[in-house]
DNA sequence: CATGAATGAGTGTTCATTCAT
DNA sequence: TATGAATGAACACTCATTCAT
């Protein structure tokens, strides 16, 4: 198995190439070009490692997304329950920069996905993941007592992924009207409705 | 006495033609082409009548906001306080076909916006008229008592806001996990969280 | 015999327009478009008075010419003899910005000529005009024992036409090299040569 | 192993093929695609290696004036004082054919620096070669007492110059007028003004 | 006669892709 | 494997010209 891994490597490369051009200068703006150029080879390499550029820009979208999901991993290593679950949410808003980076590029992604199944599918594949860890951590924090709520914990989940997505593309098309104080205010306050909390705690 | 042409009824009739190309195509798919041939004319007439291209696509985004609020005014003609508001949010989601596809074109703006600053200042003047309306509303259901909330008046619109466009996005990227129905039963439950409901109603 | 007069007249004022754009936009800057708005009509309305734009532009040149030969027509009017030749030559240089304007315009029409045998044809028998003019003027101060010349007075007149382009060009592309006073004193120069200067006059 | 190309040898091919093409076309005839054409490629090659197409124009100004800077260092190369001043100035009249072409590219180079102020850069400098070997011959011829002229060395060779352009000129546009003949006539009487003729060499 | 709408070929330029080396 | 030369279709845009009114 002669170089198998110096292939998975100089992918990796080119994958990493392309998710920072398309930070940089948009999807758009990713051209084959800019991100053999970003890599650091010619234009032909592309060919040996991917299909063609759409394929690309899959695995772009794939490696935000895995990125995300490491983030996340390290993160609630240790906590559980609801503590948890406000951490991977606030973890989900773009509330620094390189995360309004992140946020950016899924931007670009949904309109990108419109026209081509193959985005789209990615994009729900890998949002499931986040969908059910959100729900996981949910039914552990009902089970601990955390919260209370009628509703179906599964519109909980979608509702508060919808308002992540919905505040996340407010503060980076409109920053003033929507700063990342108020998108981490608004989000928490939304989870809050479900949390019966005791006056003593507040 | 030059031939009869009404010159603004021509650019209307060229930015609808936009408008089907954009959300039948995606924004990419938009090109000076397909817009002249969609609109039944040769590419050379969008010089009388636009800028540039770019030109055409924020008239084709302002023509998708004025029917959305063209529709609210009729259906908010005789409507008040509460009901209006929930009128008015509902009216904002893509629960039928027209409406989807105009989220699908909003989509493809949001992601062309970023590194546009002209097409974003549409979307953030414009979306101010709709937030404008919806703080109204909702003073005037607080006013009637229809409506109790602790919370900021502003940042409960935003949060409707947010959450209007996130479920819109999760309907048009995944309907199956997301379909019309769900979209519409999450957002009254949120509008629901804020209204003191009587027993004897629900 | 209607309208006859008006017809001329306008004829007049769109060359008129078109020596404008050329002298301030350049040749290429030249367009129909630009032509009628300069002239405040329409598109259409050259079609009524010029068979295609080549016309527009040659009549231009014409115009171009025909100012310069009113100038002399003036100028050389009460003058005779070497005072009269000097004078030719001196309103034949760009040595305030009028005449450089026409000179930039002249110096497009060199290279507009080379391809079209129209335009040369145009520029020939015009130029003809002046160097028959000159000539006169040589002959009449070479009989005037003004002038004294072992050379042939075609010859001289050539030289002198061809130093005139000469000098212009070179004012025009290189003002630094080249000012007004320097264009002057050289060509100047060049005609003393042929003067025998009687040594109390200098 | 990438194709074996000189990169260098291509941009020269290229270069060659929009001199041809503004020679037989005009400037205004020379298009991307036509220079491409002439040049044996498609379209698409000249971005490789060009920016754009006045990189294309203006390396083709400079071939021109490489050319005519070759063959006058190997005229001069033996010559020296008045004999190369002589040559050097014969050397620059269109009085063959490719001399010809050479001066109609520069007069179609004329008008379109009139707006461009990086080609009349280019002109300018490379122009003042010209005049500096001018300049020097002249020095020599004057040391040598081959000239004596009481005229500002400087503006002889401005003299001479303009009249080199201006014949030039003549001859390309009025051919029958100024036959080539005529044209090395006329700057050769112009120069032998200034040498003081041996009454047994003429 | 004048308008200006409309045409469609043509412009420079970009770019994903192919492929010989 | 990697290069980068080469392709050719596509892009937005310009413009002289035509013609119905």
């Amino acid at each position: 198995m002669p170089k198998v891994v110096d292939h998975e490597a100089r992918r990796q490369e080119i994958v990493e190439a392309a998710w920072r051009v398309i930070v940089r200068e948009g999807i758009d703006g990713a051209t084959t070009r800019a991100i053999a150029r970003e890599a650091g080879y010619s234009n032909g390499v592309l060919t040996h490692y991917f299909a063609d550029k759409a394929d690309i820009l899959l695995h772009a979208l794939r490696l935000s997304h895995q990125r995300i999901v490491r983030r996340l991993h390290t993160k609630l290593a240790a906590a559980h329950g609801l503590a948890a679950l406000r951490a991977l949410l606030l973890d989900n808003l773009p509330l620094d920069a390189p995360r309004a980076e992140e946020t950016r590029l899924e931007i670009g992604f949904w309109g990108a996905s419109l026209g081509r199944p193959g985005l789209a599918e990615v994009q729900r594949s890998e949002g499931g993941d986040l969908r059910d860890a959100l729900r996981t951590l949910l039914d552990e924090a009902a089970a601990g007592g955390e919260i209370v709520s009628a509703e179906d914990p599964d519109d909980l989940v979608e509702r508060l992924l919808a308002l992540v997505d919905g505040l996340s593309l407010h503060h980076v098309l409109y920053p003033d009207r929507m700063p990342a104080a108020r998108v981490e205010r608004l989000l928490l306050a939304e989870l809050d409705r479900v949390v019966p909390v005791p006056e003593e705690e507040r």
